[in-house]
RNA sequence: GCCCAAGUGGUGGAAUGGUAGACGCGUCGGAUUCAAAAUCCGAUUCCUUAACGGGAGUGUGGGUUCAAGUCCCACCUUGGGCACCA
C-alpha cells in the first residue's frame, strides 16, 4: 500500500496534463463550446486565499464541462495597470513596468501548481502594448462614432503637492501623503458616453436571468431611472429663471427655498464677491465620493435672489447648498424641508420655513425635527393640495401634479437617471495613453491608427508629484497628425476599468491585429460563465456591459454579444481569524496563525499568553491575517487547498480559512486515496449489496452533478463525503467496489483533479480522468419505492409512517391517525383537519 | 447619508413553505496498540426525565399560513458598493 502524496500525484498530472495539452482551447465548431472566466487578478505579486478560491470554482466548472463533451475556452490574464505600480517605484524606486511584469511573473509560478485547466497559451497583461495598443484603436473608434467626448468635471486636489488624488488617497477629507486638506476642482476630462444607454442598460438586466437578482437590483437602482417634473421658477429681479428638476412636484406646496449646486452657473457668475467665495470654497472643500458629499456637514448661502413660486406667486429665497450635486437634475431643486430630512436640517440650521404638505391618515403633529417621509404608495391625507387631493398616495400626486403642470403648461414630466457620463481621464503615468494630440491650429486631433499603439515612455522618474508624462521631455511633444506641425500629446492615460471592460473579448482572439477577430469572437462569445467579487457587482459589470454595446456599434463584437456575459455568479471573500494581542504601549499586535496555538476554546502563544481571537476577518497584510496559499500546497498539496476552499462554506458567502479544515480536507484525501489503493477487485460480495452500491452511485452521481451545475459546491462536497463512506462501507463485491471508486475518482476530478487522476490510473480506468465522459445518473435508478412520511400533530412532529411512494391520500391519512405518536398527542379527540402532501409530509389540525 | 446582502448548535454550515441542525471540525466514549500516532466504531442543539417522553429553539419584536430558518412589516448587528482601489 502507498501513500498518498499530493506532491508526486500533482507534478505528475500536471506534466501529463500539458503534454497532451488538454486545456488549449482552440476553434471547432462541431463542437459546443463552453467559455468560463473568472475575474482576472491585478498582478500584487502575491497570490492570495481569494483568487484559489475564484479559480478553483471556475475551474470546477471548466473541468465539468470539459467532461460533458463541450470545447472549453478558460484563459487567464493581468489587469496589470493602476496605482499600486507607481505607489511601488515612489516609495522602493525602480519602474512600474519591471515592478508589475516581475509580478506577473511571481503570480503565475504560483498558480500553475494549483492545476487549473487554464490555455495558458492565451495570457496577456493589460499593459502589454498588443493590448493596449488595440484598446487606443477602440477608443478612436468609439470616438468617430461620437461615444467618447470632452467636459469639465471634479477631481480631488491636493493644493500642497499639486496633484489629483484618488479617492483612496483621501483619508479623512486630507491628502495622504501632504496631509494637506483636499479641495474639489475642475479640469477637462474625455468621458464615455455611456448614459446614453441608460435606458437600454437598464431594460436589458431583465434578460439577464443567470445573472443574482441582488446584482441586477444594485445596476438598477445605480442606473437609477426616475420620472419627475421639470419646470423653472422666475426670478423676481427678472434674471433668466431657474430650471428645477424634482422627483416629489406633488410636495410643491411646502416649498421654503430654491436651492442651487455651488457647481450651478448662477453660483459661478457670482464668484469674484469676497462672501461668495469664501463660502464656495468652504463647500468645496473635501473629496469628490457621493458618501463624502452625502455625509458633509450641511452648508448653505444665501444668494439675495428671489424667486416666484410658479403657483402661490410667492417669494422663495435662492441658496447655495453644498448637497446639491450639478451632475444631476438640473443642478438646482426646490426644498421641502417637512417632507425630506436633507431640506429639513438645512432650514432648522438657517432658520428656513418649514410647511407641512400632508400627514399620515391617524396623525396631524406638524413636523418639528424629523421629516415624515411615507412610501410613495402609502395613502396620506393632503392639506390645501392644489389639485384638489383629499387622501391619496404620493404616486398618484405625483402623477396628478405632472398632468396638471403639462395641462396649465407651466412644467413637463421628465424622465432623468442617475448613471453619469463615465469620466475616463487619469493624470497618471502607469494607464493605457489616450491617443488624441493637442494641436494649436487643429484643436483636438486622433492619433492616426497606423501610429498606434502610443507606447508610454520609459524614461520616467517618480522623484515628485504628479504625472511624469507632464514633464517628459520629448514624449509629450510631436507632430499634429492633421496638419504636421508641433502638437503636444495627450498626458492622461486611461481608467483602468477600461482595460478591465473588454479584456473578455481579447480572450478569444488574444494576438489578432485588430481588437477582436470577428470568427472568434462569433465563436466563443458569450462568456458562459463569469466568476467574481460582488465588488465589482456595479462598475465594472456596468461599464463591461457598456463596452460591450459600443464595440458592437463599432462592428468589433456580433449583436449577439452585447450582453457579454450570459451567466454570472459572485463568490464571497475567504476570511482568517485575528489573533491579537495588547502590547506595553496599549496598541494591538497582531499575531500569524503560526504563532498561535488552539487549545480547546483558548488561543495561546508560545509563552503561555492567552491571545484574543477576532473571527472571520478580511485577510490584510497588516492584521497579519494571510494566509499564503503555496504555504498550504507545500504542507497538503493544492488538491487540499481546493477541496477546503470549495467545501467550508456557500460559494456566494466568505469562508474562514482554518488550520483545522485544512487538516480535515487532507486527511479525507488520504482516505479517498488509501480506500483506493486498499481495495481488492477480488473480494466476494453479496448481490443485494452490489446492487446497493449501484444505487448509491446513480444517487451520488445524480446529486454531484445538480450541486456542480447550481454552484452548490458545499453541497455537492458533503455528497462526496457521504458517498466516500458508502463505497468504504459497503459489503459489496471488489469488482462492483471498484466502479464505484472509479465513478467517485470522477466526480471529484473538478474539485481535486490530480488525486483523481491518480485513483482513475490505480483502478484501471482508461486514459485520463480529465477526458473521461462524465457519469450519468439513471432516473431508474433513483426512485425509492417506500417513503418515510413525518406526521405533524398542529405543525409538531409526533412520529413517522414508512408507505409505497404511490399510496392513496385517504389510505396514507388512515395510517398517520393510527400512528402512536400521533394518537398520544389526540388524546382521544377527533382531528379537525388532516393535510396530506404525497411524498413529502403529514400535517393533523387537531 | 444612500443602495445591496447576511445573521441557524461549541464551530464552518445543511434544509423546492413540509422531520431544523445533512456533511465537516471540535468534544466525549469505545476498539486497535506494550504505549502512542494513524485508523476504525459510536454519541453529540439546549432544558427536563431513571426511561418512555415533554418543553424551548434559526439576530430582536410583530404578522400571514394547516405548516415559517424560508414569505410580509419594523428594528438591531455585521459585510459589500457609493463613480479616481482593483
Amino acid at each position: 500500500m502507498s501513500r498518498y502524496s499530493a506532491a508526486e500525484i500533482e507534478a505528475r498530472w500536471q506534466e501529463a496534463w500539458d503534454k497532451a495539452e488538454v486545456f488549449k482551447a482552440e476553434r471547432d465548431p462541431s463542437r459546443p463550446k463552453y467559455y468560463v472566466l473568472e475575474m482576472f487578478p491585478y498582478p500584487s505579486g502575491k497570490l492570495h486565499m481569494g483568487h484559489v478560491r475564484n479559480y478553483t470554482m471556475g475551474d470546477v466548472i471548466a473541468r465539468y464541462k470539459l467532461s460533458t463533451g463541450h470545447n472549453v475556452l478558460h484563459p487567464m490574464g493581468f489587469d496589470a495597470f493602476g496605482m499600486p505600480a507607481e505607489n511601488a517605484a515612489m516609495a522602493i524606486g525602480g519602474h512600474p513596468k519591471t515592478w508589475t511584469y516581475d509580478n506577473i511573473d511571481q503570480m503565475v509560478e504560483q498558480m500553475k501548481p494549483l492545476g487549473l485547466s487554464l490555455d495558458w497559451s492565451r495570457m496577456f497583461a493589460t499593459c502589454d502594448p498588443e493590448y493596449y495598443g488595440q484598446q487606443q484603436s477602440l477608443f478612436l473608434d468609439f470616438l468617430q462614432e461620437g461615444l467618447v467626448y470632452r467636459k469639465n468635471a471634479v477631481v480631488n486636489w491636493d493644493p500642497v503637492d499639486m496633484t489629483v488624488l484618488a479617492n483612496e488617497q483621501v483619508e479623512g477629507g486630507r491628502g495622504w501623503r501632504s496631509g494637506a486638506l483636499v479641495e474639489r476642482k475642475e479640469l477637462t476630462q474625455w468621458f464615455f458616453k455611456i448614459s446614453d444607454m441608460a435606458d437600454e442598460l437598464l431594460e436589458a438586466l431583465d434578460g439577464l436571468d443567470n445573472w443574482p437578482a441582488k446584482v441586477k437590483l444594485m445596476q438598477a437602482n445605480w442606473i437609477g431611472k426616475s420620472r419627475g417634473l421639470q419646470f423653472a421658477f422666475e426670478r423676481v429681479d427678472g434674471g433668466e429663471a431657474i430650471s428645477v428638476y424634482t422627483t416629489r412636484p406633488d410636495t410643491l406646496n411646502g416649498a421654503s427655498f430654491v436651492g442651487i449646486s455651488p457647481d450651478h452657473p448662477i453660483a459661478k457668475a457670482m464668484e469674484g464677491d469676497a462672501a461668495v467665495d469664501a463660502f464656495l470654497a468652504e463647500a468645496r472643500a473635501g473629496g469628490t465620493t457621493e458618501e463624502a458629499i452625502e455625509t458633509a456637514e450641511k452648508l448653505g448661502f444665501d444668494t439675495g435672489i428671489k424667486v416666484k413660486h410658479p403657483l402661490t406667486g410667492e417669494e422663495l429665497p435662492v441658496w447655495i447648498a453644498n448637497f446639491i450635486l450639478m451632475d444631476y437634475g438640473t443642478g438646482a431643486i426646490f426644498a421641502c424641508p417637512a417632507h425630506d430630512q436633507r431640506d429639513l436640517d438645512f432650514c432648522r440650521k438657517y432658520d428656513l420655513p418649514v410647511i407641512d404638505t400632508f400627514f399620515a391618515l391617524d396623525n396631524d403633529t406638524p413636523v418639528s425635527k424629523e421629516a415624515f417621509v411615507p412610501a410613495k404608495t402609502e395613502k396620506v391625507r393632503w392639506v390645501d393640495h392644489f389639485a384638489g387631493l383629499d387622501v391619496a398616495t404620493g404616486e398618484e400626486a405625483i402623477n396628478i401634479t405632472i398632468d396638471k403642470a403639462e395641462a396649465e403648461g407651466w412644467g413637463e414630466g421628465v424622465t432623468k437617471f442617475r448613471l453619469r457620463d463615465w469620466g475616463l481621464s487619469r493624470q497618471r503615468y502607469w494607464g493605457c495613453p489616450i491617443p488624441v494630440v493637442h494641436c494649436d491650429a487643429c484643436g483636438v486631433v486622433p492619433e492616426k491608427k497606423e501610429n498606434l499603439p502610443v507606447e508610454l515612455p520609459d524614461d520616467v522618474s517618480f522623484d515628485q508629484p504628479g504625472n511624469p508624462l507632464d514633464r517628459h521631455p520629448t514624449w509629450r511633444d510631436c507632430a499634429c497628425p492633421a496638419c504636421g506641425k508641433p502638437a503636444k500629446r495627450e498626458t492622461d492615460t486611461m481608467d483602468t476599468f477600461v482595460d478591465s471592460s473588454w479584456y473578455f473579448a481579447r480572450f478569444t482572439a488574444p494576438r489578432a491585429k485588430t481588437p477582436t477577430e470577428a470568427a472568434d469572437a462569433e465563436y466563443w462569445m458569450n462568456v458562459d460563465q463569469y466568476i467574481g467579487g460582488v465588488e465589482h457587482a456595479i462598475l465594472h459589470l456596468l461599464y463591461a456591459r457598456f463596452f460591450a454595446r459600443a464595440m458592437n456599434i463599432c462592428g468589433h463584437l456580433p449583436e449577439s454579444a452585447k450582453e457579454p456575459f450570459d451567466a454570472l455568479f459572485t463568490q464571497g471573500m475567504v476570511t482568517h481569524a485575528i489573533f491579537k494581542t495588547e502590547g506595553a504601549d496599549g496598541r494591538p499586535v497582531y499575531h500569524y496563525p503560526e504563532e498561535v496555538e488552539l487549545k480547546g476554546d483558548k488561543a495561546v502563544l508560545s509563552d503561555g499568553r492567552e491571545v484574543e481571537v477576532i473571527p472571520s476577518a478580511k485577510m490584510s497584510k497588516s492584521k497579519n491575517n494571510v494566509v499564503n496559499p503555496l504555504h498550504i500546497i507545500e504542507a497538503f498539496g493544492a488538491d487540499t487547498a481546493r477541496w477546503f476552499v470549495l467545501s467550508d462554506s456557500p460559494p456566494e458567502r466568505d469562508v474562514e480559512w482554518t488550520a483545522a479544515g485544512a487538516e480535515a480536507s487532507h486527511k479525507h484525501l488520504s482516505r479517498v486515496y488509501r480506500i483506493a489503493s486498499e481495495l481488492d477487485a477480488d473480494a466476494k460480495g453479496s448481490p443485494e449489496a452490489d446492487e446497493q452500491l449501484l444505487r448509491e452511485t446513480h444517487k451520488a452521481v445524480h446529486d454531484v452533478t445538480m450541486g456542480v451545475e447550481s454552484f452548490g459546491f458545499n453541497a455537492a462536497i458533503a455528497k462526496l463525503y457521504g458517498f466516500t463512506n458508502t463505497v468504504a462501507k459497503s459489503k459489496a463485491s471488489g469488482a462492483a467496489k471498484r466502479e464505484a471508486a472509479k465513478t467517485l475518482a470522477q466526480l471529484m476530478s473538478p474539485m481535486t483533479p490530480h488525486l483523481a487522476e491518480a485513483v482513475w490510473e490505480m483502478l484501471g480506468g482508461e486514459g485520463l480522468c480529465t477526458l473521461a465522459p462524465w457519469p450519468v445518473a439513471d432516473a431508474a435508478m433513483l426512485v425509492e419505492d417506500n417513503v418515510t412520511l413525518p406526521v405533524q400533530v398542529n405543525g409538531k412532529r409526533r412520529g413517522e409512517i414508512t408507505v409505497p411512494k404511490d399510496m392513496d391520500k385517504a389510505e396514507v391519512e388512515k395510517l398517520a391517525l393510527a400512528e402512536e405518536g400521533v394518537m398520544r398527542a389526540l388524546d382521544g379527540n377527533a382531528p379537525k383537519k388532516v393535510i396530506v402532501v404525497p411524498g413529502r409530509i403529514v400535517n393533523v389540525v387537531a
